[in-house]
DNA sequence: TATCCTTACGGAATTCGTAAGCATG
DNA sequence: CATGCTTACGAATTCCGTAAGGATA
């Protein structure tokens, strides 16, 4: 057993068992793809692959067990790389963070500005993505931070932060009628059409169970990513905006009003989420502080090991 | 990076940095290990291991934080074999449970004769040992399952499991005065020198507890490690017992007594050990569940889980 | 027929072990 | 001077990639 017929197993799975495409994708020959499967295969006296004919079709039983114990350990030789960078070289470094165009936007210019001047020799990739893209990059160990308000549903593979907490306000054209109804009322708001956010997306999931809660079914003519779209729709006349209030920017926004809605949609808490078990660089710890001051590398830590245990450092 | 290399990594903690020794014991020359070494740091960038000259004296910051994942990716390597052999021969293999005498000579004895009825081709071992050594073979992952009344301390590495309660009874010989004081009182016991356990075994805690508890300082004139020692020397009159109550057998010992003294000595609870992580064969659950019958597969499995949660099958 | 997997085989690279050299206590 | 680590170098082994062959859709 060696680390390429580790890698060449959960390649082969991420590939759809297709030997040729791994091959290319750990860039070697697809003949000793084959064979390293095949070596494996005798040495533990079990079949890991589904084959029909020449063709592999999926995993077996006990290929299925021995996928979740390879991805550990491949996993774990990541984090002894990441490790060793760590103490020999330790302010350099790459870090990625996924996160959605909102917090991106209006949250974590902020806080990057603040990281920069602390660490120049870090590269920061900051990757945007919709909430299953976010899930699987922080899983595949492609990104090391996740930050949005939804979708880091509670899985036992992450440890979740909450880092801060909004509501989404109303946006309205200048001299809307709804400016003149106070208090505003959901039923109100019905009456118009509505811009919103893609389900699944900044805390859309709470505007619908807001309205559903109250029996209504609002008109949602157009769903968005981000609240520059939602906006510049809004400004057109289309209908009005529901959205993140930090979004709002009196004085760039100026042919729009906000409207402050906590009455009437639940809170929304954005968090920070990391992978269990996935090795941080230092600068990673420092870069969730600046997020959010109590969150400190111990608490990460401690909450963030894969025992869920206080006996890290 | 490969396998050998993170033996030998782990291997020279565990040999207290004699490369020669370590050579011997992963069958290999002293030379290759040598050079493992080297070629690892070097591609990792980091020093692993302080040296003074020539002589490694121990693991420097990164080979200690090293150490860590080198010894779960090992440990990963072993649960893949084990994985492997589950499949290609269900029903053969090696059980090995480590105990104490008290539970391999009076609570055992029933299970195994019913396990290997079941599992004739299963082989297996019984391991008597103290409690650090119960320990040392659990987390070495020499032993498979760990069954004992002490020592089986809450660590986050294992998995915990009540299997059976029990109380500390008086022992003494036929026509001792002790046997006509009804009701029985630590007082009246302190009169007399005491033959129990060694300290650490079988609830001697439990047994100090209680006396100390009564502010009282009993004359333990002689400790054994199992109940058959103390039978011994109480019918040899060297003093009164006090020992597991399932440790006596009134056909057998038939110059003793048993005073029940449950009300004296807080009650003992002998449990179930299991390495977190640790791949168990199926047969390892069955004999689990030969010993309890609450604690099915499904049970063990889901506490004993590293993220201790339940979705493991 | 185009795609995909297996097997065979020669060359490349890695690993291993002996032996010699040097440091330590 | 006995023990222990490093380095050097040839031998053994393993790994890799080309190429040919057979299976599948």
């Amino acid at each position: 057993m060696n680390f390429q017929q580790l890698r060449i197993i959960r390649e082969t799975v991420r590939r759809n068992f297709n030997l040729t495409e791994v091959g290319n994708a750990l860039f070697t020959s697809q003949s000793g793809v084959s064979k390293h499967i095949k070596d494996l295969e005798e040495e533990l006296g079990v079949e890991l692959f589904v084959r029909k004919g020449k063709r592999l079709l999926g995993l077996t039983d006990p290929g299925k067990d021995l996928l979740v114990l390879v991805e550990r350990m491949l996993h774990d030789a990541q984090n002894i790389k990441t490790l060793a960078e760590q103490y020999s070289q330790c302010d350099v470094g790459q870090l990625t963070v996924v996160t959605t165009h909102t917090q991106a936007r209006y949250a974590l210019p902020k806080v990057i500005t603040e990281f920069k001047k602390s660490f120049p020799r870090v590269r920061l990739k900051l990757h945007q993505g919709g909430p299953q893209e976010i899930i699987d990059m922080l899983l595949g160990g492609e990104a090391d931070i996740a930050i949005a308000t939804e979708g880091l549903a509670e899985m036992p593979e992450l440890a979740l932060f909450p880092y801060y907490r909004w509501h989404h306000a109303l946006v309205v054209p200048v001299g809307h009628p709804l400016l003149e109804r106070t208090p505003l009322s959901l039923e109100a708001i019905a009456d118009y059409p509505i811009i919103t956010y893609h389900a699944g997306f900044t805390g859309r999931t709470r505007i619908d169970q807001a309205f559903a809660d109250a029996s209504l079914t609002p008109d949602v003519e157009m769903t968005a990513l981000d609240a520059d779209v939602i906006k510049t729709y809004v400004e057109l006349g289309l209908g009005v905006g529901i959205m993140a209030s930090m979004a709002f920017n009196p004085q760039r926004d100026e042919g729009l009003r906000l409207i402050d809605a906590r009455h009437l949609f639940p809170e929304n808490i954005t968090s920070i989420g990391v992978r269990r078990g996935h090795y941080l660089r230092g600068y990673a710890y420092r870069f969730i502080e600046l997020c959010a001051d109590h969150l400190t590398e111990q608490v990460v830590r401690s909450a963030s090991n894969p025992l869920g245990n206080q006996d890290a450092l």
